[in-house]
DNA sequence: TGACGCAACATTGAATACAATATACAAAAA
DNA sequence: TTTTTGTATATTGTATTCAATGTTGCGTCA
């Protein structure tokens, strides 16, 4: 029988400030003051330091000893790393997919990819952008490699925020539709190798979203 | 000037644990009593808390609440998909070398491949050991990319007890040496497609190692 | 004899108190 | 006026205390 899940406290804080560093709420830079955020989330000292912890862990905040936690403001050099791992990762996945996935799990996919180009028809950029996240996660999920999931689901949180900003931008809206129609047919045909390429050049020209997005 | 870099407390905590898992002192199972702990480190229970926070966080050990932690014993299809996501993530940062590694770094392989060889003519396992995993983390560092440095960092260290037994088998030495001969060639001629795919299978072979030693 | 319930104990979760360290500002000296 | 130094204050690091929860064992009753 499915056991009971307890949430403690910590990692109850810990996604709360996920999500407002996520949404833009705490952007990069924001000291955060243990005091202040445990009266903001009335909670005491010691959950909170510990979702800190686990923060610091994922990367997404770093700390000063004596000086505090601050929310991470990675530079060009570093987002263009983190990106670069991500499509190694989604490729990989994406090659583990070919030999793993269902059939059902793959009309899924097919499903989503449908619904993305509905988005584009509208112009509907927020709902285009959860259903791209909807898709790279999917994929990522059917490598049927828990490691590999997780490593994924760490590294993408962070790159959240700065990907949701580069989505606003309209010029390679298009092509990326494009990419994800060429995805979807690799992955149906089972061509690992080829949809490997394809999702790492993919997140490629993510990296030069983004960088229009500083360089401007 | 390089400034001074401190330890806070938590910290140092950290990577005592991490050692005492790492070198076998506590086998998967062991139940970690904070109280027990704190006597044993002479620290008190809020930085130990944090250390085991971030312990949590990296996979080593796993918190069941109100149930303490105990050194995670992860089963055989775990231990797969690390060292599936393992051989990816070199693989990948091979290829990575490939472009970007310096002659003097080859170089530096070069010389730990022959070391390789005198510790095999020598049967110095030990050795053998710790300069084979000195070879994977500088391939890796010679991808230049932090994220991937740092990602491969954590996942071998939650695999460097396995890997460490494992090692004691005899059976595939010689091919492992051989294999390294191999890796050496294709990174002098910057044969990146050709090096990540034999890195991923030398990890593969890993697995059926490691993999005997449970089924003995 | 076995099962149930209750109570005492052990252990973790959370909050608070205290110590160590860094920063800011003001006063004094050059 | 500028620099330096000392002190006050704010903030984090660590320890201790209190509360909530889980477990174990014993005694009683069927």
């Amino acid at each position: 029988m499915e056991p009971i899940h307890r949430q403690p406290l910590a990692l109850q804080v810990a996604s709360r400030i996920r999500d407002l560093i996520a949404t833009d709420q705490f952007p990069p830079g924001t000291p955060l003051k243990e005091v202040n955020l445990c009266k903001q989330l009335s909670v005491s000292r010691t959950p909170l330091r510990e979702a800190l912890k686990q923060l610091i862990a994922e990367g997404l905040v770093e700390q000063i000893p004596y000086r505090g936690v601050v929310i991470c403001n990675p530079d060009q050099a570093s987002i263009e790393q983190m990106l670069e791992l991500l499509g190694a990762l989604e490729g990989f996945a994406g090659e583990m997919a070919c030999l793993r996935a269902t059939p059902e799990e793959i009309d899924a996919i097919r499903v989503l990819t449908q619904q993305m180009h509905e988005t584009y028809e509208k112009d509907e950029r927020l709902s285009y952008y959860k259903i791209n996240q909807s898709i790279h996660r999917s994929i990522v999920e059917f490598s049927k490699n828990g490691e590999l999931i997780r490593s994924h689901e760490r590294l993408n949180s962070r790159l959240y925020r700065i990907r949701f900003l580069s989505n606003r931008r309209t010029d390679r809206w298009h092509t990326a539709i494009e990419e994800h129609d060429a995805i979807l047919r690799n992955l149906e045909q089972r061509e690992g190798l080829k949809l490997n390429k394809l999702l790492r050049e993919h997140l490629g020209h993510t990296w030069t979203k983004v960088k229009d997005l500083y360089d401007s």
